[in-house]
DNA sequence: TTATCAACTGACTATATAGTCAGTTGATTG
DNA sequence: CAATCAACTGACTATATAGTCAGTTGATAA
């Protein structure tokens, strides 16, 4: 809280004049930011015309973001417990874009663009896997773009869900 | 470091003519733990005999694991920051088995069973997958099996890497 | 000029708890 | 029996820091 205060430049008793604890404030913190990672995730994937290119938006946004807050991430994730964020929490924000991935996911597949799979489980899984991929790029020097782990992603997870055709007998 | 020593039947001092402190004592649980479940993954990983035995072995010794080391995970997951560990700790430990299924994919890959993939970026979001699985079965009421939730991701993943046949023109 | 008050201040309090150490215990030995 | 000592004890110390509150400031109003 001290820190706080100074960097704010304001004494650390003007601080409880606004929050009502340290809590508090990791929260507002985290509410701002995951309104706003899950804003900017949302619209790139209604912008997308497809379930590839919304695949694509949700990971290529969840990237940059995690590259644009490096910080904040790299806190989340190794002190998060220190201010009561629990992992449920973390995942309740995590719902709403997942589910819209989820019901993406169910169209492409009730429309036959997809086979068919347990749409909300691989919503989930992508989320994962994108975790992942941030948190594997916050520590490595890591010398690739957003967008190429995106595309690594998106075509992984697209090969696992195209229709399997027809084979030649094996 | 009250509550260890009432639980150890012993006396605060005692503990610390044992251990330096308290983070020591979490890094013997950790290094215990992780052992512990890296041995048994490689064993049943070694015990497979294909690249999808290899995959499933993975994702279900760490599925069982997390199972039956609830609270481990629990804590491990909301309170790592308390005792200076960092995520890049936890990916330390990771590496070994994430490695070895790195080298399963590579040779498989070689000898044409699967298509040509970045095999240790893939063997990392295997990890992820597995990881994200677990947490997720740790907070809801799951009512699934864990075989069930290892069978799911190790035949998406093995969706993934299925080499495309020709296809006819669609 | 004086009164009022909202915003602000920062020295202080309260609390939690990791780590310490002078003293105890009980077994072993000469 | 007395001496020695390793293992152990738990009341105590040291420290960090979230949160408090009596007092200050400066603008506005009467």
């Amino acid at each position: 809280m001290d820190e706080i205060a100074k960097e704010a430049g304001i004494a650390k008793g003007t601080i409880y004049l606004y929050f009502r604890s340290k809590k508090e404030i990791y929260k507002a913190v985290m509410d701002r930011d995951m309104e706003f990672l899950n804003k900017i995730t949302l619209e790139r994937m209604d912008a997308a015309l497809n379930l590839e290119g919304k695949i694509r938006a949700f990971t290529l946004a969840r990237l940059e973001n995690g590259e644009a807050r490096k910080e904040f991430f790299r806190i989340m994730d190794s002190e998060s417990g220190n201010f009561g964020l629990t992992r449920s929490q973390y995942r309740d924000w995590l719902r709403l874009p997942v589910l819209r991935l989820a019901s993406a996911i169910e169209d492409a597949s009730q429309r036959g663009e997809i086979r068919r799979v347990p749409s909300e489980k691989l919503a989930w899984i992508i989320a994962d896997m994108t975790r992942g991929t941030i948190q594997r790029r916050l520590l490595g020097q890591n010398g690739t773009a957003p967008t190429e782990d995106s595309e690594f992603l998106s075509s992984f997870i697209w090969a696992a869900l195209a229709i399997k055709l027809n084979s030649p007998e094996s």
